[in-house]
DNA sequence: CCCAATTTTTACGAATTCTTAACGCCCCAT
DNA sequence: ATGGGGCGTTAAGAATTCGTAAAAATTGGG
């Protein structure tokens, strides 16, 4: 029962610029957007709008078009010539050509004002979901010369990449998830075989040989797969 | 006229999927998409929606909530166990909490009723052209002396153009777009034959023998198509 | 309706992975 | 000392998974 699960690898804070002239929304926008989890940065002019758009490397742009220095428009264009950052367009206007000239000049949603905090974010939630998909470099756990790549499924160790059989990697998984916890063997068994074959703690010890001749220095003298005797293995930085 | 920018000559057709069950506005939502240059499908429930967005491929799902055979936010959560298709939602309901869930359970836009065609097309576009940058991160993908174009949908070796069947093309594209990282044999199968197949495993193995046959240097040792014993295959540089 | 291209089946040898067993080590309690 | 339990290591056979070729079925065009 006390069957701690695996830690759900949570990336880096998603990056939100803000281009808004209105101290108000501004500040409305960010309680919002940092409540969700994310890193804000704010701006109240097109010009430095695209500017930072380009050192922040934002993962979201949200898009004022009723800011008095410009056409927000031509900002969405100019973007668009080297950058596939999504944008989300805000504008007092609901007229739907508005709409339409935002959405074709590149902007990827159009949401009238006055609009409700929660449908704001989740179009941002749905707007970053697709933009992660595909591109995000997975998250990474590096523990000395091992690298462990959840997104790629592969383990490196020194740079070269290992090759581990499925019950292996699994293993792996689990315990570097889990870094510094002791993982009973009943609990590692459970998981991987599944729950019907925990009295085998005889397969940890083939298989924990196995990645330890694969991924330790010196086999011998685990550095980082470390046994507790009578409870089970810990993963070790 | 409300054809701002009609869509690009590059390639086929965009194929476009419609669940609704209003025979008046499905001839509606036809017409508009034709006059853009989708090619479209029609259903009137949920359940065949979904063997169909399996079948078909279609490149956009444009679905009606307020179909009488079910709950259309569980389509689009079971759809988005084993797809990335974009999904726009229609929905009578302007509840500001039915677009939240909508869009959390993995839509990727929210349109009210009543919609203007206008906005519709505006909105179908976005998502059309941010779902071709996702898959095209440049117009030619380059590994080794093999080049992917998708636009062109062309593929060559040492310069030399090579015919692919349909499906070697369409695996070819999943494993370059996701180049470096393991797609398992239930990915594969799901996107490719639809989820009704993913057991059918075997079918991988003689269309990998294929692709290798025709693209690797020497296809009992293959540098780029990699099987992941157990796993599934990966493609790497 | 027929032909060619493609997809689906089928079959079997090869390669990989998993299971199981055997053996030796170390530590500790008897 | 000594014997037993827990552990590490290795290897061989079993089981699963994979690669390949070729035949059968299906599809689409002319």
């Amino acid at each position: 029962m006390s069957n701690t699960r695996p830690i759900p690898a949570e990336g880096p804070a998603p990056v939100v610029l803000i281009v808004e002239d209105e101290p108000q929304i501004r500040r409305f926008l960010r309680a919002a957007l940092e409540s969700e989890g994310c890193q804000t940065h704010e701006t109240d002019t097109l010009a430095r709008g695209l500017i930072e758009a380009g050192t922040r490397k934002p993962d979201l742009l949200i898009l004022d078009l009723g800011l008095p220095d410009g056409d927000g428009i031509e900002l969405i264009r100019e973007l668009r010539s080297w950058s596939g950052l999504p944008v989300l367009v805000l504008s007092a206007r609901t007229d739907e050509a508005d709409k339409v000239q935002a959405l074709d000049a590149g902007a990827d949603d159009y949401l009238g004002k006055p609009f409700g905090i929660p449908e704001l974010l989740a179009r941002v939630r749905a707007l970053l979901r697709r933009a992660h998909r595909g591109q995000e470099a997975g998250p990474v756990f590096a523990f000395g010369q091992i690298e462990v790549d959840l997104a790629q499924r592969l383990v490196r160790r020194a740079g070269e990449t290992v090759h581990l059989t499925p019950i292996e990697y699994r293993l792996l998984t689990l315990l570097v998830a889990n870094a510094g916890r002791v993982l009973t063997h009943r609990q590692l068994l459970s998981e991987v075989w599944g729950p019907n074959h925990v009295e085998h703690a005889h397969y940890l010890r083939v298989y924990m040989a196995g990645l330890r001749r694969k991924l330790e220095d010196n086999p011998t003298l685990p550095r980082h797969i470390r046994t507790e005797s009578g409870v089970g293995y810990r993963f070790v930085a």
